[in-house]
DNA sequence: TTCAACTGTGCGGAATTCCGCACAAAAATA
DNA sequence: TATTTTTGTGCGGAATTCCGCACAGTTGAA
């Protein structure tokens, strides 16, 4: 029914205990110590914990403390000596789920331990839901990292989604910004519509009309915003005030939210337009731990573009990328990875003498696939036929040419 | 911090005990009976229950059976007379969270309540996680694939389950004509109720009527509604021209929409009633292009079921499931799913369906010839056909072939 | 600025490969 | 022993690849 872990120096009482637990199907692990204990605690740990609190070494604060280190929601039931209530309050007052004095009878002991394992349960069921919950969603998908850093753009990138306000996304060269504002629309209402990209840079009036009007219903990302120029700005405003059907605005920039403010170039209410809600993309510097984590999604994603196999990413290697200075961000990690899978290597040039021509590194290749075939079918042309999905004519015309006899292979 | 209905005829107990809760910044409601407190009692009250047990009237297990007939988890904490233990076991064993004793002090007090309140805000936060998860579009999470006609199907649904009416559901046997009805009827505003499944093959009246009245406000999906014996039909008839509250009908089929209707087997006024909205689920054979997706997916829930690791899905095997047959629709890809998971039937699986055809072996080597070549120098051709040993002419036709810039390569 | 070298490609003929067909012989099976 | 299946190959037409040529544009060096 429920996973209790007792903790008594006392055999008597464990065994006591122990049975009382069991007569009320709960599945029961005794033990005489904290050290005994100890490798049983994991966080997630699927039960609730009972544990005397006057014990000789680790006494049962210490084991409360430790188990809360690990599993913060971890219930644990503490056992005091009859009548020891300041000793019980003060267990409560540290954490403790509850308290039952010694002796106890089944009447006393199973509510308890039955709260607390309900309580555990619907723990652990929470958790679950907001893991699935997190995985169907864009911003736990598509924003990799698990620094605090990274866990909080998520957070920012969902508050923002969930808002039907329009948002300024900024963010060092490099971070990722188009694709921020991207999660922010597809985690949002306004996924059902489009997203359109643009550039402010150089956006005349007419073109953003004509964006505008093409994605009602869905978001309109225009980078670079501090470069649109003046008049557009002020045909946007004049949209934004207007009774007109808008899509979603998400605004993109480079330059810091503070400076830009103070920057000039982009007017100060379209300024406080667009920043309602902001999400600021952290730097790779800010991040380092997460620099492993997404060189490897960038060396996978450049594997399977170029038809390579996964290179080994030495641990060695993954530290240095971390101790490195990365100003083009993500960006630059993932130059770096689409390298570092093609083998980028120059001192490996070759002259024309030494390297097999073209026809020959083919020749070789398909004779060798051949022969392989052959072997692995014990001669059998019709197989061999089959598996290569090739006319028996036309295999045959092969094997004259590279003088190969099937008979040879049976 | 937590709100708390207390119900107490004394009213200096209420005082008491409303003023040690105030002050440890809960929100308390203080009543002197049942009758005063039931307006405050609704299914989802963010909060717990606070009551003696003796009092005229209603007492404090009338409260209980009460509220819990109202929400089963609402905790309620029961106040009994000093040393009445054989009441406070009565009233936990009847599913009170838990007693106290009076007179208690905020030393006892608190901590149930606390506890009390942390249990009813797990139940509360996990009812809207579960509802959150719910409402994300069932008819996205569950109905898989790209294609225009896995859309269609999705939109079809949506459609469906928007409507108050019965819906008919048809598809070729394996097409999932049970999970469609399914999703439609969690994507309803009939989800709050009950899914029921029955197959009419054999159905009684008499069973019927009962699984009507088991899912009033819910659902009740029929399977091969063809096969239903001729008087439960007529008795679903009776039933659904009658005043008595009635569940949803979602009837299948895997009879096509023309043939049943003249088939014969259904009655045509049945026919009618239940075919008001239909939802055709295409086969495979209509969408090839969702069967990776599919595959992939059952290979996914295969592998968690099954507890292996995740197999890799070559794209040739892809491409090969794309070009087969498949009379069984999504169950066979799923028996196909498990299999391979399983490691089952590797001949079937591995031998000609994903092994690559020679030419596909060829090719892909020459094409990684080409590209190491052009990086090695830094897409100089001119180099690059030296090294190749072959016309430049051939050189760009080659690269042609593969879709390969050499610009690309500087 | 001028010139040389390199790049990229359409055209079209030559060369090569593909591959079905038909036939005969060998091997395997009933 | 009879029958079926598999093997091996020449013929010849179709399909594909090879590749020189000529031209225009780009890039780099002087």
């Amino acid at each position: 029914m429920g996973r209790v872990l007792v903790i008594d120096d006392d055999a008597a009482v464990r065994a006591a205990l122990g049975q009382t637990l069991e007569l009320a199907d709960h599945s029961v692990i005794t033990t005489g110590s904290f050290v005994e204990a100890k490798d049983h605690i994991a966080h997630g740990f699927d039960g609730v914990i009972l544990t005397d609190v006057r014990m000789p070494g680790r006494d049962g604060f210490y084991v409360l403390d430790y188990v809360h280190s690990v599993d913060v929601d971890l219930p644990i039931i503490i056992l005091t000596g009859e009548g020891d209530i300041p000793m019980a309050v003060r267990a409560v007052g540290r954490g403790a789920f509850d308290f039952l004095e010694k002796p106890c009878g089944a009447d006393t002991l199973l509510p308890v331990i039955d709260r607390a394992l309900t309580t555990r349960h619907l723990v652990l069921e929470n958790r679950r839901l907001k893991e699935q919950l997190e995985k169907s969603d864009p911003a736990a998908r598509l924003i990799f990292g698990d620094s605090g850093a990274a866990e909080q753009l998520r957070k920012q990138v969902r508050a923002a989604a969930a808002l039907q306000t329009d948002v300024l996304v900024t963010g060092a060269p490099g971070t990722g910004i188009s694709k921020v504002a991207e999660v922010i629309h597809m985690s949002s209402t306004f996924s059902k519509g489009p997203f359109f990209k643009r550039s402010a840079d150089g956006l005349g009036r007419e073109e953003l009309v004509i964006a505008l009007s093409n994605c009602i219903g869905g978001t309109l990302f225009l980078d670079a915003i501090e470069t649109m120029p003046p008049d557009t700005q002020i045909a946007l405003q004049d949209h934004m005030d207007g009774t007109d059907p808008m899509p979603r605005i998400i605004a993109g920039s480079n330059v810091p939210l503070d400076q830009l403010e103070r920057d000039g170039r982009l007017m100060v209410d379209l300024f406080y337009r667009v920043s309602t809600v902001t999400v600021r993309i952290p730097s790779l510097s800010e991040r380092p731990e997460d620099i492993p984590i997404l060189f490897r999604h960038y060396v996978a994603q450049a594997a399977e573009q170029s038809g390579h196999p996964m290179p080994d990413i030495s641990a060695d290697f993954l530290s240095d990328l971390m101790a490195r200075d990365w100003p083009g961000n993500a960006r630059a990690l993932m130059s770096l990875a689409m390298r570092f899978v093609l083998g980028v290597d120059k001192n490996d040039a070759h002259s024309a003498l030494t390297m097999p021509s073209l026809a020959e590194q083919i020749a070789k290749v398909e004779k060798s696939i051949l022969v392989d075939t052959l072997r692995k079918c014990d001669g059998k042309v019709s197989e061999a036929i089959k598996v290569l999905q090739i006319p028996r004519k036309t295999f045959y015309d092969k094997l004259s040419k590279y003088g190969i006899r099937a008979e040879e292979y049976r």
